[in-house]
DNA sequence: TACAATCAACTTGAATACAAGAACACAAGA
DNA sequence: TCTTGTGTTCTTGTATTCAAGTTGATTGTA
């Protein structure tokens, strides 16, 4: 039998949705987000019933939920894993956020006033604030982070929109997380938000559009090239990519 | 209590996970999208466990894959409902897939050859045989609707990026469905497919980008009108919009 | 030694029984 | 007439037990 690694969260594990499952279901997956629980780690039902004192029912329901939302996968009869990071997806996710962000980016500079400019000064302030603490959470910088982001769609009245796309990041959630803790990459990401400020409050649109192409893909160059060995085993090792779209490129150049 | 209608489609039905609650899953999620289940539809355990003669068990996991996809809502103690749809949530994904899908037919074009131009008049000529068909089903429209999009994503090889928008699509696919059947559209949105087609072929980007502005929320158009009336029982009587945007622009117009 | 059959120890899937909370009808009282 | 309390009956939540499939070590045999 394998070990697992938990960490109960008291904070959240006792705002109970009074239900069990739900309580399992929060841990798990915070755990699995905060990469406490290591992609393609092994996880049963068992463990999990015992180490919480309940019956296996909850965390089936647990377990349920998770699957469906991609965080692990459920092999019948065989057991059960957290799932494995996908890079194609998370390209995926960065080019759906580059072309959809400098969108509402660009809305927000024409709608743009004096209390939006605050807003994001403020944000800004936090995370430098942060960064100047001593051993500080790299989930507080990642919450900062996303608050950036979520902020301007926030402002121009898509939330609903952040929201959905949150939905989407079960993969690149781990790999913004992964890419903050192996590489300390809060002073760059820092940098990059005070660059977009700057560029906001004088609508320059050409460079907010500059900006957020290298902002959203930064992590994937700063991890790139530890994918294929130190963290090699976090990843799925599927085929490239299986497109079309070589294939045309290649017989349009013949 | 309240009678449910359940279209077992035994095509699908028997192409069974081999799991039970794997076969109840797909049966309920087709029925959902194809509006034989209502929004707002009230559906319990224990009858969808008598019609297929099994226990509740696997019901219960096919109504918590079912509720985290967003489909149905579970109220403990209380009972499980078919999910309105959300009027807001739809025109966010019409506003991403706009945006997306822009710059997704933009590099389409980029890398076009014959072969993609012979695709995608395949898929058109069997638009057109499919509405020449007396009785079709407007699923089959839907599905070749889907293909079409699907198809330039495909080719400029993001097919995953489409798959995972339409893991967003939980309101947005009925929408879709409710404005095929009740407003007949075929034809309105298979010219402008034709369309499309053509702007592809002469390369003129702008007026593809117009094409896809209109094409995306033509049900929008289509629908907005009856949808306050006729059928405001299938949606949440939410707050329009409790963003900041109209108290930013109120100000900024003082 | 090589190999195949067997079996024990796991896994998740499903059925059943019971628990706990919510809703509603209905009767008793003011 | 209105209110309030009570009890029945519905709902989903959880625990327990059994079923069925997979894996891997062990044992017997050539």
């Amino acid at each position: 039998m394998e070990v697992v690694f938990i960490a109960v969260d008291l904070n959240s594990a006792l705002v109970s949705n009074r239900s069990v499952s739900g309580d399992v279901y929060e841990v798990l997956k915070s755990d699995i987000i905060n990469l406490v629980l290591k992609p393609g780690q092994y996880i049963s039902e068992n463990e999990i019933a015992k180490l919480f004192n309940i019956s296996r029912t909850p965390v089936k329901s647990a377990f349920l939920r998770l699957m469906s939302e991609g965080f692990i996968e459920i092999k019948p009869q065989r057991g059960t894993y957290v799932t494995l990071l996908d890079l194609e997806m998370i390209k995926q996710i960065i080019y759906l956020r580059t072309v959809v962000e400098t969108d509402v980016f660009f809305t927000a500079i024409d709608l743009m006033n004096d209390d939006m400019l605050e807003m994001i000064n403020k944000n800004l302030t936090e995370q430098k604030n942060l960064m100047d603490t001593a051993d500080f959470a790299p989930s507080s910088f990642y919450k900062l982070d996303s608050e950036f982001h979520s902020m301007i769609y926030d402002y121009i009245g898509r939330q609903k929109l952040w929201e959905m796309i949150q939905g989407l990041q079960v993969f690149y959630t781990r790999f913004r997380m992964l890419d903050i803790v192996a590489t300390s990459s809060f002073g760059t990401i820092y940098q990059e938000h005070l660059e977009m400020y700057k560029h906001i409050d004088s609508k320059d649109k050409a460079a907010l559009k500059n900006d957020l192409n290298n902002h959203l893909s930064g992590n994937l160059k700063r991890l790139n090239h530890r994918i294929k060995d130190e963290f090699s085993e976090y990843f799925t090792t599927e085929s490239t990519n299986n497109s079309n779209l070589q294939n045309h490129i290649t017989r349009r150049n013949i």
